[in-house]
DNA sequence: TTCTATTTCTTCGTTTTTGTTTGTTTCTGT
DNA sequence: ACAGAAACAAACAAAAACGAAGAAATAGAA
């Protein structure tokens, strides 16, 4: 194994496990540890990530495990809760839907509204969030857990989603640079691609800070969401040149709508949904029907 | 676990709780109580978290908190935490437990010490009772989830279950009349079946006030099962008809143990379990191996 | 091949972390 | 208030992790 590859392998185990030791490393890449302490002194220079004794940690571990619940609500709480409140709006009687892991996902679980809804999810605090009716009709996707982002991933979790199907599909994500849909872990990303490749109506419910920042690992294109739900903190210029792959939502944070961009269809003017080539998709409910017992 | 990890683990745990006692982090994390003392007094210098005697509490911490978390004083929580104890002792090194839904389980799981286990359970109560190096390596069944007993159920619980093999797996149920053991759901049952189908070690862990006592489903039969262990708040006289089915290991409050009847084999009188014909199913480990990446 | 430069491993003294011991302080029930 | 129990903190000791420096291995070039 080269050199170049074990960093690129080190990076990508601190993204996905948050934190790792020393000797975990080692262990697995077949080096001894004082060779990985070398390499965690560059990436640490490169800000791939954070030394500590023993190990290593990704450098938004602190963000997500020690901001309380207090800080971590006043970081474009408004926002997020707008969207979120927005996006759970657009549910409605009959669907069934998914809901992916991060903080929008969580407060978009707290604000559904319609009872008659089926809700599948792999975010253990999004199933919480659920109203207790909700809850009793509500799939969790189990499997191995990460502290980190408090979801379920694994093949158990893959496998299970590959058999279900979702009238809609709500996901977020860290960032969105040009097409591309990123996120830290591969693992998250590969499930939440399942998730949407399962879906009729899929839903990108992200706060304006998300655009033009790039995380590690690419799940899914722009082209290929039904709509994008955002917030007005964003300047229009900056906004413009995603106009064109996907038709954006933005929220005001008192609530009210602004839909960006219809694309347009080249020849004939008609308003349609970028990219987007059967109409069926925009058919938001499909029964559940009498499963429910 | 990490210096680093433990410090969050700490903040998470006081944040969650409110206020926390020293030796309940020290036995969550696996460390002494010193070290504890020492990581709290870093902690209250970032303003994490307040030191008080005895443990710390959240910065945030109000007096509504109390009540909510003012003693669950339940009924019989000694015996049940005397023989989730003993339950939870019989857990080696690399083993892979399933632990099924139930009061018992959940002290159970929150019971275990060995660190290098991978656990398996469809209870989110358990499942979050689990120290959090544990959880990390734990794997949640997913499903439809019962308000009631905090377990997940259904097909796809159930199907998940059966690609699993366990090397113990510890349950509980609500009654055990004759060789029935029976709980209210038939699909709490059958999903307790089915993990037992596929253990090497099935162990039967009951309160004694389980006994002679019969609910609606009978999902297992007491001869199927190789250990029973319960507390001994039960005259020996109501057990003694069960002494043929089974061998029964009954924990006094004290810890102390006494197993109340290995029965003999009728022709050779050799001591082995009951109906059980193959001596491989009292091997109780078995390796996970190199599986955990 | 032989040489050189890079990378990796090993050794060893240093630092950090953790557990234990011991004595003091705080808490609790009578 | 007093005695016993629990919690605390200082000091020491053991263990784990660290980093520097030189030896060994490896890769690429002449």
């Amino acid at each position: 194994m080269l050199k170049r590859e074990r960093l690129s392998a080190i990076t990508k185990l601190v993204r996905d496990k948050g934190i790792v030791s020393n000797a975990e490393i080692a262990a697995q890449l077949h080096v001894s540890d004082m060779t990985i302490r070398r390499d965690l002194d560059e990436l640490e220079q490169d800000k791939k990530l954070i030394r500590i004794h023993g190990g290593a940690q990704s450098p938004d571990y602190t963000i997500d495990h020690e901001l309380s619940h207090k800080e971590k609500a006043t970081v474009q709480v408004d926002q997020k809760s707008a969207i979120a409140r927005y996006a759970a709006g657009l549910i409605k009687a009959h669907e069934t839907v998914f809901i992916g892991p991060g903080t929008t996902m969580e407060l978009l679980a707290a604000a559904i509204q319609e009872e008659d809804v089926r809700v599948v999810t792999n975010s253990l605090p999004a199933f919480n969030n659920l109203s207790p009716s909700l809850r009793q009709k509500a799939l969790l996707i189990g499997g191995e857990y990460r502290e980190n982002t408090g979801c379920f991933i694994g093949v158990l979790a893959l496998s299970n989603l590959s058999n279900l199907n979702f009238s809609r599909a709500f996901i977020s994500c860290n960032g969105v640079l040009g097409e591309d849909i990123t996120t830290s872990s591969m693992e998250e990303g590969q499930l939440q691609a399942a998730a949407l490749k399962n879906a009729k109506f899929r839903c990108l419910v992200i706060d304006a800070h998300k655009f033009n920042r790039e995380d590690f690992y690419t799940y899914y294109r722009l082209y290929n969401i039904d709509q994008l739900i955002t917030d007005d903190t964003l300047s229009p210029d900056i906004l413009e040149p995603y106009e064109d792959l996907v038709q954006i939502v933005q929220v005001t944070g008192s609530g009210s709508i602004q839909i960006r961009r219809q694309t347009k269809d080249k020849t004939t003017g008609k308003a349609v949904i970028a990219h987007k080539s059967f109409q069926t998709s925009h058919n938001p409910a499909f029964g559940s029907g009498g499963k429910t017992k």
